[in-house]
DNA sequence: CATCGTTGTTCCAACGATGTAAAGACCGTG
DNA sequence: CACGGTCTTTACATCGTTGGAACAACGATG
């Protein structure tokens, strides 16, 4: 592999000469640029990120850090986040963390400055007393508790507020949510707009309709569902927190011979790729995941350049995106 | 941030024999290695893995090309990948191609040996001749043209056609087979394991049965299933290349009212996560994920440390996950 | 023609870690 | 107590790059 002294040698200048060259510098002499262009192309050179990002102080790498690839809503923000990254020259390191407290922090603990120039955290059990970070940080998703941190997102609140007045239009009266989860900042503000949306329509807050998620898999959504069918006086509408819950939500409905969307009307939550697919297609809650992903790595980079800025909290937009598994009565 | 010089300073020797501590060293003073493990602690030192790699000349990341990361199957196959290189100490880079041709000789030429140790590749539409390669490299599945690259995946051939016998003993006739590929090498030896199938069955291979695909998106699924029910006369059963063109093809069949299993029985390819949760689930091809992800790294790791290793062609198991979409007639 | 500013180039040091060689400490032995 | 051999530590160079200072060349200016 070709190292700048060898272009220098080739094109008998310096190797800061070639450095300038291939770093843009302005004042080099015609004639020299044309020569260490042409040792440049005949050497095959390419530069030494490593040498390059130690003299510099960078490393050229932002961290993702997620609960877990398998789950599509990460896997889609994640091919997101590397194509935004892509343009402020940065590569993307992934770490999973499935969603437990060691898990985050572990990944946290690894994310030295040399590893990494910032991070992008999606995390789910962490504590205040864990946002000690080392490197420009950003938060994906909405928390209940206050953390040094900027934030990007979409107001769940009103989120979960539209998705939950689409149901009460509908005529539904007796509408369920899964996906209750103590710890899940998101998984509180989602409640509460569902809370709001029903307040406001005069339903009243029936406790038993509430059903909490461990996980938020297609296997939680399922279970979920069969202890709300076996109520005395089960719902004729479920919003989901997100749509792999719904997925298993509409799964156990099939198998129980409820039909969704006239027994049982289902909103979820994230507008995975599979949700127009699934027969009823999904009504969901679309946060634009283009939009996170750019905003938070453009927060970065203004972040990674000058380390002091205030922190921010950037709310990006979402739509309901109706289909067949929600209609009237 | 500590370096070494810091620790070296605080414990009151030199650097290198806290370097000597940090890697491990045998030959350390009892009472040297112990203040130089206050100090470490003390300090909070953190090896600049930038520098250090510049030194060994590695890189400590690994890249995986792949065509993009909102493909479930891919997604899976990420999140193994990673979780196979942190046991060597190894990052993981995601790179994604869009399975264009220009995006994967982009992601190709991108991958200097001083940016990655080795490579994970899965391409879809390269050639022979860009397989010039800086870094050991294993190819995922199987390609019918001859590469000189190592690699690890199913027996396709095979693979199909267990799934198509399975069609046929269920009593099925007219099967049809969705994601033909003229680029697509997996695509020619799963249309080879179907036609080898039937013709061991003494059924006919009817070409107006055989639908290609351009991607393997769900859309493409669909729009193939609505061309064959619109043949004269419509299949009993499809062989899907993937699960989402068969989740695609399920959403057709269900749009034109054509009972799947009974009408139709569909096998799918890959045994995504979400075809366990289709209504009806979905017959799958399960390539085991986990082994073709580690076989992957491991044999990165044996051709990162010796480089002149002989090529390898690992196969990994595969079995048929039976579910709701296919039954007898 | 001495001086100056501009332009272009080179030399040197540094980023933080590690391999090498050599020096130093320490032991037992003759 | 000199010697050799085994531990243990250190100084130094080095990986490939870039910032800064120094230097060199140049025409223009007074």
């Amino acid at each position: 592999m070709a190292t700048l002294k060898d272009v220098a040698r080739l094109a008998g200048v310096s190797v800061k000469t070639v450095s300038n060259v291939v770093n843009g510098y302005s004042f080099v002499k015609p004639d020299n640029r044309r020569r260490v262009e042409e040792a440049l192309e005949a050497t095959g050179y390419r530069p030494n990120l490593g040498a390059r990002n130690l003299r510099r102080g960078r490393t050229g790498f932002i961290a993702l850090v997620l609960p877990e690839l398998s789950i599509p809503y990460f896997a889609e923000l994640a091919g997101l986040v590397i194509a935004a990254a892509q343009e402020h020259e940065w590569n993307v390191l992934i770490e999973q963390t499935f969603g437990t407290l060691s898990g985050e922090r572990q990944a946290l603990a690894s994310l030295g400055p040399h590893l990494v120039d910032a991070a992008i955290l999606s995390p789910e059990a962490l504590q205040v007393e864990d946002f000690q970070l080392s490197v420009p940080a950003v938060l994906l998703g909405e928390h209940d508790v206050e953390v040094p941190i900027s934030r990007v997102g979409i107001d769940n609140v009103a989120a979960a507020m539209t998705a939950v007045r689409h149901l009460i239009s509908l005529g539904r009266t007796r509408i369920a949510a899964i996906g209750a989860h103590p710890q899940r900042g998101t998984a509180a503000l989602r409640l509460e707009g569902y809370r709001a949306a029903l307040e406001e329509a005069g339903l009243p807050f029936v406790s038993s309709l509430v059903v909490p998620a461990v996980n938020y898999h297609r296997a939680d959504g399922a279970a979920a569902m069969r202890a709300l069918l076996d109520l005395r006086n089960p719902p004729d509408a479920v919003f989901c927190f997100n749509d792999l819950l719904a997925v298993g939500a509409m799964r156990t409905a099939a198998e129980r011979f409820v039909r969704v969307p006239h027994d049982l009307a289902i909103v979820g939550f994230d507008n995975n790729d599979e949700s127009a697919y699934s027969s009823p297609s999904l009504t969901s809650v679309a946060p634009d995941k283009a939009a996170i992903a750019r905003a938070a790595v453009d927060l970065l980079r203004q972040r990674a350049d000058s380390p002091d800025l205030a922190l921010d909290d950037v709310q990006t937009p979402f739509s309901l995106q109706v289909r067949e598994s929600t209609v009237a009565r």
